[in-house]
DNA sequence: ATTTGACTAACGAACGTTCGTTCGTCTAGA
DNA sequence: TCTAGACGAACGAACGTTCGTTAGTCAAAT
């Protein structure tokens, strides 16, 4: 019914899967049912189909880390953060994608909000985990940068393997990456 | 003087930053200072030159996994993978991030031999895990599986933001991935 | 009766690739 | 030693195709 979310949705699911530059108009055009020329009579350009979803990815992150609790220690604060990626990366995988690996086809300066964006939600996990540290619910680590980006790492990778329903549910991961850390 | 690898290493430069379709025949040619079309003198199309870009990315991954310590304890041979893998991935970041991120580019058979041959790699490091929950030389730990999954995240992701020279250098790096999985 | 959203048709630009050609360089035969 | 001719490498032009995008039309829904 609402032809224009559905062609933002068919957006991020050709982008996630043949990246920007290798998903075409006329593709696109066929994933929702209609000619590529149809498609302008709901969105400006492919470019800002683009921004759209990477706007989105980005949105979800922002959304999922003012969830997270900011009552509670450190270690609890992290863990509603890791938990909050898992299901920003599991529910919305396509949006993620996109947000990850094609923003560099955004011009300059929307790349650059994008990076901006990114480091500070990576400063939300470097945060619970200085506080983790100092209040004592986290053991001492070396560096909380770099276990974010650690942690960071293997949340974002999630997208390329994890399959549900799987082995492991969601709240399992979320304890396993939280273990293999040794947080 | 060597032309041939000179387009190659271009290509590799060039997916790696713009992606195999953001990348133009044209973009390429002026790259190494020639005409798209003279490119044709040295290869035979450019998908032939992502096959190339991303062979290699294989077997500098296989080579390092084939280089890696046969003797010594499962922790040790764990080690060693590991920082083969960080010296494959800083130093062959553009044929690495193709390899990662371009595939996908490739027709369905080729791109089914890469996936194998990220499969055989990921054993070996399974397969060190195994060993050395096995033989005493790393804590027991839930799965090896999931173990060489969030290694190989952390370890793949290395090409997006380390930087060298840094803060660490690569043997700090290697020792805080060991120890960030407590290993 | 107006508006919405799909269509067909077409645009110019860019794509990967092929073509005929030129221009050195290197080798073999006289 | 000189020369003929084969060769590798690059060129500019052009190929057919696909790209993103625009314009005009027409049917259905309001």
């Amino acid at each position: 019914m609402n032809t224009r979310e559905d062609v933002v949705a068919a957006a991020g699911r050709m982008f996630a899967r043949y990246g920007y530059h290798g998903a075409s108009m006329r593709d696109l055009g066929r994933e929702v049912g209609l000619l590529a020329s149809s498609l302008y009579s709901h969105i400006g350009s492919k470019q800002d189909l683009l921004v759209e979803v990477v706007a989105r990815g980005e949105e979800l992150f922002g959304a999922s880390a003012s969830r997270a609790p900011t009552d509670g220690d450190g270690r609890e604060r992290l863990r509603g953060l890791v938990a909050g990626h898992i299901d920003v990366v599991l529910d919305h995988r396509d949006e993620v994608r996109t947000f990850l690996n094609e923003a560099r086809a955004l011009d300059a300066p929307r790349r650059a909000r994008v990076v901006e964006a990114r480091n500070r939600y990576e400063e939300s996990f470097r945060e619970a985990v200085r506080d983790g540290m100092e209040d004592g619910s986290l053991p001492p680590v070396a560096d909380p940068a770099l276990t974010s980006i650690f942690l960071l790492s293997i949340l974002n990778a999630l997208e390329r393997w994890f399959a549900e329903p799987g082995r492991l549910d969601r709240r399992e991961l979320a304890e396993a990456i939280m273990s293999f850390a040794s947080l």
